[in-house]
DNA sequence: GCTATATTTGCCAAATAATGTCAAGACAAT
DNA sequence: ATTGTCTTGACATTATTTGGCAAATATAGC
């Protein structure tokens, strides 16, 4: 989700991973990673991709959230659904 | 949710955490976090739990996933429904 | 009160996971 | 073939998690 959107953002803006990289102050390899989904960004480091690619933060958080989330669902996919209703009834709850 | 749920049906059941702590093969004060939210239990010793208190093993781990997902989305309540949702929907598409 | 049992807390060490870099490889485009 | 870009794997470093111990605090029962 996050990883493919990022990619997509920076091939429509036509820059190389290397631009993003030091943007983020990290290496490009780990860049790439992050682009595989193999790593993953700092939270502090989403307003810094929006800004470069000027998107939403909002956008790109909710996608890296999900991310988050995925993973720890993915081993039980069919009882997550229930799982993520749940922690949603909860949030209208609790504000 | 899991902890709270877990140490209600000790109560209900009248084990001291003593007997759950042998169960899973942890100290005494490990079990009493895990009670107290301050700790997780491995995915494994769920199975071990459900046995114990005799109730659905799917029961506890939903609210186990449960859990960890509150514990990555909490710091985002209001953005936290539309990660959410589009977590579930794509276990909708993979499937 | 006193004793025994149960629960909780703080702190430490070991285990595990996450993060980043480096070096080398693959892949285009020219 | 050279240049620039992207990818991969091994490795070191750092952060987080985990469990135990010991001491502290509750909770009963007498």
């Amino acid at each position: 989700m996050f990883s493919e959107r990022i990619k997509e953002l920076r091939i429509q803006n036509q820059m190389p991973q290397r631009q993003l990289a030091a943007a983020l102050d990290i290496d490009t390899a780990t860049y790439c990673k992050i682009e595989k989904g193999e790593r993953k960004v700092k939270k502090e480091q989403i307003s810094v991709l929006s800004k470069m690619f000027n998107v939403n933060t909002e956008h790109l958080l909710i996608l890296w959230l999900a991310d988050q989330v995925s993973d720890i669902v993915s081993n039980d996919k069919r009882i997550a659904p229930k799982a993520l209703l749940l922690v949603v009834e909860n949030l209208k709850q609790n504000i």
